[in-house]
This record gives C-alpha cells, structure tokens and sequence, in this order.
DNA sequence: GTCTAGATGGACCACATGGTCCATGTAAAG
DNA sequence: CTTTACATGGACCATGTGGTCCATCTAGAC
C-alpha cells in the first residue's frame, strides 16, 4: 500500500510524483516509463518515491487510480448528457474529435493500460475495473433516464445497451489506435447510435 | 528484417524460437518476457536468436505475425460460417466459450499485443493492423453474402457492419480481461446480434 | 525553543538484460 | 572429398534498473 505523506511538502512532492508518472506512462507506456525517468520529471529523489510508494507495481497501481479518474473527469460534462439522442451524438462527437486532436495515439488510456497490467498485477486490473464501472455507471443512468422518460421499448435493457456501448467504444479506440485513423472510432459510434435507435419506442 | 535461415536445422531453429517467444508473449505480456527466457524455451542459444532477428523489437514484430496467423487460424472454421444469422450466433458462441475455457484471461491476444507494442513499435503496429484487417475482412464477406442474398436491407452497409462488429468484439473481450468475466463478451455478442438484426429486411 | 517524526539527497548495490564476438562444428553445393 | 557459407555454443561486456541505506535537514507539535 501506498504510505500517505503527513506534512505539506510531502503531500506536494507525492502529487509531483504520481503526475509525472502518470504523464509518463501515458506517453510511453509502462514498460517503456522507468523510475529515474518518473524522478527526474518529478524532481524529486529516489528515496522520495520509495517513501511513498512501496515499489514499482505499487507506484504502477497508483497510476492506473489516478488514469481512470482523469479519463472521467475529462468526459464528466459530456458523460452527464448522455439521455437523449441529440447528447449521445454530442457525447460521440466529442470522443471522435478527442481522438482527432490526438493524431489518433495511444488510444483509451484505461484500455490501453489494462492491455499492459492486467495479468500483471491484480490490483491494478482492479483499479483499472473500477474505472469502467465508473463509465458504465455513467452510460447506463443516461440511458436509464431516456427509459425514464419512456422513450425506449418497454422491453429495453439500459444496463446492457450500457454494456454494450462501453464495449464498442472500447473496440473503436482500439483499431483508432492501431490504424492510427479517428474513422474507426467514428464507425463505433455510428454502431452505438444504431444500437440505441434500435431500442426507441417504435 | 528477420533474416532466413538456409538449411533445414536453421529453418527448424528459428522456428523453435520463434515458436517459444509467441508462446510466452501470450503467457506474460512482451515486458515479461526476456530474451533468456524465450532462449532457454526454445533450447537455443544466444547466437542462434541474433542469427535469425536483428533485435529484441524484429523478434517482437515475428511474434505479433505468428500471433495473427494463430488467432485467424483458430476461428477460420466458425467464422466462415459468418453468413446467416445462425452462423453468426454459432461464431459468437464460440468466441465466447474459448473465453470461458481460458478462464477470461488474456482477451484477445491481437488486441492485447496492440496496447503493448502500438505505441512502441511501427513495424509491430503495422503487423496488428493487418491481423485486423483479415479478421475484418472475414466478417465482411460473410456479411456480404447475406446481402448477396438478399436477406439484408437495400441500404445496410456490410462493411461498415463488419468493422462495428469487429469493435464489439475487441471491447467485449477487453472488458471481459479486465473483469475476469466472459459474461462480458457475451453482453458484447449480444449487440453484435442486435446490430445485424437492425439490418434485416423488415 | 526544543524535540521528534517525517522528508530529502544521493551514494551504493545486485543483477537482469540486450547485445557483441569468436572459435568450433556441420550442412550441402561443386 | 573438399570447400564454403551457414549454424551453434557460450563467454563476455556495458548498461539500465529496481531497490536499499544512511546521513542530513526541516516541518510542525508541544
């Protein structure tokens, strides 16, 4: 477990730390993020970062919590619009135009990460869970209020279409990233967009 | 480049190698995986690896090949099939089985080697990429001839289908890694049906 | 102001790992 | 059979890396 710091220069110098790090691995991924790297942009020593973070995997974990709470922060205000066909299609935009900005790099940075530490280490495949939980949390109260409103079939299922839009998503920054072109993300969100309309009231 | 060996021992050796590097890629990541280890898998020695790669990264982007070729080889029955709604429900069940037996770990070894060498490698990327691009290209044309076939409406799309399909898929295994749940491929394959369904002939 | 626990700097270590090299053995072409 | 290019084993090297340790400094409680 991460050791918390007890004075104001010790809260500073962890946050510095856990940002550098974070930066870094979103960057060049965790392999390629060594710990003279993550103290040198940090500007803090080594023993600093063993102060407090107990090793490498556990620095790793940090930065996997740390990831997924910016990934939704990011997206909270648009997230927050997803209960009506004219916010779904604003919320896609965004994504495809956040894709766009990036050159179509690095793809989702939760995803990315969970393709890296997943089998390694447990508690970052935890951490990195509770992240898509969050998000699924956030399509599926969008979704539940249009049902709400009575706008999808009575036999709908907000929880799964949520699933199952958090699962295209993740698939389209996926080829985003690996054929380094936004159109795919784009094509995800034409399949998200016919996957909602399907469940409309009639 | 890979250099090619020129007499039978040599084909068979670089074969062991390369064997034992894709082997221990999908055990444990690319990170994971040392020279030394695959070395000592393959019965080679060291000379032998630098014999037929030029380095750690050619043998990385041999593995992403092999990879590819392993996976379409895998699903080339089933996803022949992908030509009638039975056959696709036949492919999806598949999927999702072999996720059952593997205990919902590794996702899809394409996919997962996407997020650790995408960024890192071109060469590797590229070779993704076309992993990808067969899988896709299967699901197209079986797509396709269901609207040879005329079961599909005039206006649907084949192809862009085949790409929303393949996006599902990516992120229904992804979540399904993440989780350790193959319930989530399964919720994925589901709006794979849905999505191919909105496209029936009314 | 004093005292203690926490914070900091950085030397130091062990070691795994990628990569080079050369001496020797062997396949197969002529 | 001879010859040559290829194959093999493994010693060897340089370096980057995670991790430990201790001496010094300082924040903040009393």
């Amino acid at each position: 477990m991460s050791k918390q710091p007890r004075t104001a220069p010790g809260r500073a110098t962890r946050e510095r730390i856990l940002q550098a790090a974070t930066e870094l691995v979103a960057e060049r991924g965790v392999a390629g993020t060594s710990l003279d790297d993550v103290r040198h942009r940090a500007h803090a020593s080594k023993s600093q970062v063993y102060l407090y973070f107990a090793d490498r995997d556990d620095l790793m974990r940090a930065v996997s919590e740390a990831t997924c709470d910016a990934v939704m922060q990011v997206q909270s205000d648009v997230l927050a619009g997803f209960d009506s066909l004219d916010g779904i299609e604003r919320y896609l935009d965004t994504m495809v135009s956040l894709q766009e900005q990036r050159d179509a790099r690095g793809g989702c940075p939760i995803g990315s990460l969970a393709g890296q530490l997943a089998e390694h280490d447990e508690g970052a495949r935890l951490a990195l869970a509770a992240g898509f939980d969050r998000w699924e949390e956030g399509l599926r109260a969008g979704l539940q209020a249009l049902a709400a409103r009575g706008e999808l079939r009575p036999d709908a299922d907000p929880a799964l279409l949520a699933r199952q839009t958090l699962a295209v998503l993740q698939g389209g920054l996926l080829l985003t990233q690996v054929r380094r072109d936004p159109a795919q993300l784009r094509a995800a969100a034409d399949g998200v967009v016919a996957l909602v309309r399907a469940q409309l009231k009639p």
